[in-house]
This record gives structure tokens, sequence and C-alpha cells, in this order.
DNA sequence: CGGCAGTTTGATCATGTTCAATCACAGTGG
DNA sequence: CCACTGTGATTGAACATGATCAAACTGCCG
């Protein structure tokens, strides 16, 4: 069982943490996109609006609908038909699919920009739920695709979000087929710095709002694997654990010989 | 080393078992898709086909480079800058990737319909190798991205490809994360009898033209750790070991209990 | 026949898992 | 205010799965 509770207090603090903490969902729903200046674009910009020119913003505004996930509540649930995509405008979500018996694959966490949609199966094969409070953007897929049908850009900008996401995925192919427990966790604290610098938080201090179990489903490790990993980086003087779900990097060039890339 | 000889055998050996074995590329070259009647399309279909009217049949043709590649050889260095997508229209290619002290993951196994070029990258991450001889339609980015700029069904259709490896690449995270060794040489099985299938290949016997060294590098584990997963699943008589390169699947709904997949 | 590449099988080893105890921290209630 | 509780993290010890090392086997080709 989930921990709402806690997760939102891990949420806060770690929002707290940020130097320059984004105001949240309720402030932003009538702020605009500084490309658009459009309703549709979030702070963090909307994934989807850069493909659009800004005629035609105004038809996927129609097509939008919000949706703000409280800390450990679940977006969609694996089994669940494909009738929507989703963009995330803020908070983190874990993408995760189980095994029958239990156990469980992280497929990945999403920060704002992400999309869930790219597939072309008909119901959700991962169940999706919010780490931290979350906001989405949720498109029903028949009206997607009317949109895309005569948006030449639109459909270029979703093939190009799958093509990245392929590279990711095979990333993390090679992660999990033959990387050593260290080797992965530093993969992953330097993917993490990777994307929190796409955000605009240029410091070596990362924040981890999920738990140690679920990066350690992420990376198909145990989490007292994830956990002693941990400390023998901290021990070795590559990174500081400040708070549970804070790290600084204090030695990306080795942290980088660590993850196994050369 | 590789050893292309062998590999040729090994191709010739599991041409030869197939029950209703196809004209090889030289025969096969001025024959026509059955879709379309056109020169691009080989006898397999190449996948890019479906996507076009008649009409931009003969555009696509113009833009099309037709290789062969013996067994054994590459088609594609890994770090190659990335001018060029293809489309594999007969035999088998390896796709994969070293970590700098070799250690190989096998990010794919290609058979005719395959593409190569869904990503993002401007250099290829990834080496393709010929297992059998093969043939392959090249395509240049830019001859591609300008026949794509206008033919919005060719867009659809290679966003629609991302898609399906992009959920290929999401059930091999889940393998590689969490599947024991039986449950991944089992799961493999079923990929490829799958794969065998969707080519017209109605039998429960595979054809495995790769090593089994190539299966291991694919599947996480070691070559032993394979072999002594095949020897458990003959022993328990869900599989039968015809030749190396060939397995009778006796038992399927037993492989699927086996694989993991509830 | 001998050589070679690939496979199979066995014995030993190591990495990461499992089981278990303790710690840390926040929230709660007497 | 402080003990109590619950969740998650850390650390230790024993264990197991799969890796590594090694030898024998198979089939093909020269």
């Amino acid at each position: 069982m989930p921990a709402p509770d806690l997760y939102r207090a891990r949420m806060k603090a770690a929002s707290r943490a940020r130097t320059n903490s984004p105001a949240p969902f309720p402030q932003a729903a009538g702020s605009n996109c500084s490309a658009h200046n459009c309703h549709s674009c979030d702070v963090r910009s909307l994934s989807l609006c850069d493909a659009l020119a800004d005629s035609e913003l105004s038809r996927l505004d129609r097509i939008t609908r919000r949706h703000r996930t409280p800390a450990g509540a679940t977006l969609i649930r694996e089994g669940d038909p494909m009738t929507f995509a989703c963009n995330i405008t803020s908070g983190t979500v874990r993408l995760s699919r189980l095994l029958h018996d239990g156990r469980r694959q992280v497929m990945g966490f999403l920060f704002p920009g992400d999309f869930i949609g790219l597939t072309r199966r008909n119901r959700f094969v991962f169940s999706a739920e919010a780490i931290t409070d979350t906001d989405c953007c949720n498109f029903a897929l028949e009206d997607l695709e009317t949109l895309s049908k005569d948006n030449p850009r639109l459909q270029r900008k979703l093939y190009e979000m799958a093509c990245s996401e392929l590279d990711a995925a095979q990333e993390q192919m090679l992660l999990l087929g033959r990387k050593s427990a260290l080797e992965r966790v530093a993969s992953f604290l330097l993917e993490v710095r990777q994307r929190q610098l796409q955000q605009g938080d240029d410091e070596d201090c990362i924040i981890l709002p999920m738990t140690r179990g679920d990066i350690a489903d992420y990376l198909g490790l145990t989490l007292e694997t994830v956990s002693r990993s941990f400390s023998r980086l901290r021990q070795e003087q590559v990174i500081e654990i400040c708070e549970t779900y804070r790290v600084d990097l204090l030695d990306c060039p080795r942290l980088q010989d660590l993850s196994g890339n050369s």
C-alpha cells in the first residue's frame, strides 16, 4: 500500500529544497507559455505546443482536459483501455509493470514535458502513479488523431518523441542487460542530473522524489543493493547524500567513469 | 572474430530446413510486391510500401538503394554517422552495442520488413551485422525526409513503426530487469515463434540463425546459461532441439507458463 | 585425419538477493 | 513534551542464481 501522506511530505520538502521553486499548478493555470502565450502550454511548456502554429493552438486548447493528481494516486491502471494520451506539466510520475507474481519493473520516471501514449496497443500495459502532486493535460485519442491528421508538424513531433523514447529505452536495455549494480546506480544519477539540467536546475544537487524501492525496480535491482551502492558512492566521496531524496554529485567525471559509458 | 563461412553454412541449412523457402534476392530483384506490383517492395513486403499510394511509389523507387550483405559482414558500424535508413528485405540482422570493456548487449534481431533508422541521434549507437546473407533497401535520410514531408501516410507509418518498437523495447526491459534465466529463454523462443508466424511460417518448429552467444547477449545472460536453459527445457519435454539452430516447440502453453507472462 | 568454431556439461566462484535487525524521521496522541 | 507508531533507509549475514573457468563433444571443412 502506498503512503500518500509521506509522499506528499517528501514532495513538499523536495520542492522547498529547490532554489527557484516554480509556481504550482493552481496559480499557473491561467498563465501562458513563453513561446505562444497560450492556454494549453504550461510554465514548463507542454511538448505538443512546440509543434503547432499559433493559429492551431485554439484547436489544441479545445481538446485539452487538465487533471491534477495528488501524490500517491494513480493516473493509469495497467490494463485500462488506451482512450487518451497524457502530457505531464508538473510533478513526477512512475510508469511500472507487474509480473503475475508481483515482481515489478519501473519502465521510467516522467517529468514535466513527458508524454504518455506512444504505443500501438489498445490497452495500457503499464500503470502510471503520481510520485509527487502531478498536473497533466489529457487528450482523447480520437481528438488527437483528428488534430494530427491535418497537422504534419504535430505528426512529426509525435514521431520525434517516439524516437527519443526509443533511444532512451535502448540505453536502458544496455543498462539492464550488461551493467553491474554500481554502474546502474551511477548511470541513474547521471540520467536524473541530465533531466534536471533540461528543466533548468543547473546544479549538481539532484532531487530524487522516488523511493529507493522505485529506483531498484527501475534498475532491475533490490532496494538493498541500491542503498548499498549509494553508501559506497558516498564512502568514495563521489556523492553526498544531503537528505534521503537529495543527492550532491561531488565528482561527476568520476561518476561518468563508474557508469560504464567509457 | 566472426566466422562468415560457418554463418553462411548455418544460414543455408536453416534455409533448406524451411518448408517453403522463398526465392533468394538475386532472383527476386526483378519481382514485384503483391500489393503494388512495384519495384521497391520485395517478396516479403517492404514496410514503407504499405504507406504509399501507387502514384507515389516511383518516388520511393528513385531513392531506394538496394544492398546485399553476406553473412558475417557488417551493415553499420557503431559510431557511423546516421546518413541513411535501412529496410531489411531478406535475411537476419543483429543489432548490438558494446561497452568500452567489450561487454555486448544485442538490442534486437531484425527480420524481413524490419527497419533501421528510428532514432533522433546523428550517429548510429549500435552496429548491425548480417547473421545470414541479407538484402536491404537503403534510403538517404534527407531523401526520406523530403519524401515524408508531403506524405502524411508515410510520416504516420514511421510513427507507427517507432511506437511498435517502443512497445517491444519495453517488453524487453521487463525481461531484462525482472525475469529469471529460464523465463528469459522461454520468452525468447515464443518471441521468435511469433515473428516467424508473422512471416508465414506457421509451424512450431523455429529457426534460430543466431548463435547461443548472440542469444545470451540479447537476454542479458552468458552463453553457458542459455545452453543450460535449453537443455533443461529439453529434459522437461517442452522443446526438442532438432539441430543446434532448429528447435521444436513441443508444448507452447507450458512455454508460456515458463515465460513469466502469466 | 586434424583443426576450428560453436555447444554442452561440470565445478567453483561472486555478485546481488533474501532475510533480519537497527536506524532515522515525521506524525500522533497521552 | 515525549513516548509510540509507521514508513522507509541502512547495514549485516546467509544464501542462491547465474557467471566464470575448464574440459569434452559435435559437425564441418580443408
